[in-house]
DNA sequence: ATGCGCACAATCCTATAGGATAATGTCGCG
DNA sequence: CGCGACATTATCCTATAGGATTGTGCGCAT
């Protein structure tokens, strides 16, 4: 996902489309509500209509896409308010606990079980320093609970953001837990767009106890400091959410349904 | 999903294939590990390439399918103990909490949150009875917390639970959580075979100890009940999934890689 | 003027054939 | 016995054509 492994994985044409249509969504590119037409994308990507179907089957099945079958693709909407505070209920059962699990394990989760197993333990690859977690690893979560300058794009935050929760997922060492937090990701990329430039450096902060916690291996205070980000967190999103809301009250309903 | 609701819904052939493949792997005709011909299963279902590229992309989505880039699908192999535990930890955050949201809330949601707000409160369309709970819905919780004759196929008694859970997960009137739970499901009911015919009795007790919980607004006892069947669950598919493990130690290695 | 029915156009879905690319298995040589 | 080159196979991608369905616009009757 990020730039830490070289991801020398073949891509098809699928994927790349994939991809492609991804990022436009979270980018706000297409809107919530619009339309996607196959032959259009075919043609507007250069691409056929095959691998344009596949992505649009995967980015349905993942819930950014609805299909009504006999009418094409549609950009899911955004949550109303009450499913996102849902959504966050369910990140606050689910998060807090990935960080426990991170703070109580030394041993690193390379997201690969097999690989684990055929590592005796006391083995000389993995190389754990005296807070218990391997420094590499230490790093790359340090790394990631810092939040781009105040300069930068909103979208850099966005992902910024979402690379922390996903890092903080995978340490876990339950790839289960870990894929369950990451599905949960996309639908709330898109709100993302709503948070506040002032919040950023509160953010920062909030990771970095996190991370500390999880590196002096301490769980508890690893599950309350991420219970108390995402607590924060909520609020701020509800905020900046509330103040888009009214400031264009208008969703724009591309045509109306002639409904009477 | 069940024949609650009539779905008029169209169904297009890469639908069809879906459905198809999706009963196929859960009652393992497809093996774990098992390889899918892309020409191969069109030919032999009589469709075209392309419903079936739609299917299988799915299907990956959904993790029950692996694709290798230029090698073709495969289907994931059966959760290793560790896993399967991390998936009851996750159940056991979720469900529990499904339970008790369904228990606070009186009014049904009939996964519409539009058809909902539609409907001023104190309507005549919804009959609550005493409980709280509307009688059509009560019924049918209970409905689905039996389970089948004993004598009956151990894939119904595999669907029932599901079904089960699946009800108590849309009552919780989160659609979220709902879907999060749902996500969960497709991986477990692989698991489910693993199930001792004896345990069905235990099973349905539990179940009518939630729904009576439920339809009596009783919120911390609904949960209680949920975890407490989540845990005896996780201890009966323990067991037997040990004892299937050590009957044919031969995972069946269909060719192993000439490795050296 | 409003509501209904019908035809048209656009789009999706399906089907089939063929070429390009990478993985697999086989053979021969050192 | 191990290693490298080759041919085969399978998969993915492209392209095109035709059938089916939805939504829209027009005309007509009430």
């Amino acid at each position: 996902m990020t730039a830490t492994s070289a991801t020398p994985e073949k891509r098809t044409l699928a994927d790349e489309a994939y991809t492609e249509l991804k990022s436009r969504i979270m980018r706000s590119e297409l809107a919530p509500g619009a339309k996607l037409s196959i032959d259009g994308l075919a043609k507007q990507l250069a691409f056929s209509q095959t691998p344009i179907r596949e992505a649009l089957a995967r980015l349905e099945s993942e819930g950014l896409l609805a299909r009504r079958p006999l009418s094409g693709y549609t950009v899911e909407p955004l949550l109303s308010a009450a499913e996102f505070d849902d959504l966050f209920e369910i990140r606050m059962m689910l998060e807090p606990r990935a960080a426990r699990r991170a703070a109580e394990r030394g041993t690193p989760e390379i997201r690969e079980p097999a690989l684990l197993r055929s590592i005796p333990p006391g083995d000389g690859l993995a190389q754990v320093d005296a807070s218990g977690l391997p420094a590499a690893e230490a790093n790359a979560l340090l790394a990631a609970a810092r939040t781009p300058d105040a300069g930068s794009d909103k979208l850099e935050f966005t992902e910024a953001d979402a690379r922390f929760h996903n890092t903080v997922a995978a340490l876990s060492g339950s790839a289960q837990l870990a894929k369950a937090i990451r599905r949960l990701d996309a639908h709330l990329h898109l709100h993302r767009a709503y948070i506040e430039p002032d919040s950023i450096g509160e953010t920062e902060v909030e990771h970095l106890a996190v991370a500390d916690a999880i590196i002096g291996q301490q769980p508890l205070a690893a599950e309350e400091a991420m219970r108390r980000h995402l607590e924060r967190s909520r609020i701020r999103h509800r905020a900046a959410f509330e103040a888009a809301r009214t400031t264009e009250p208008t969703p724009k309903p591309k045509r109306a349904k002639a409904n009477r």
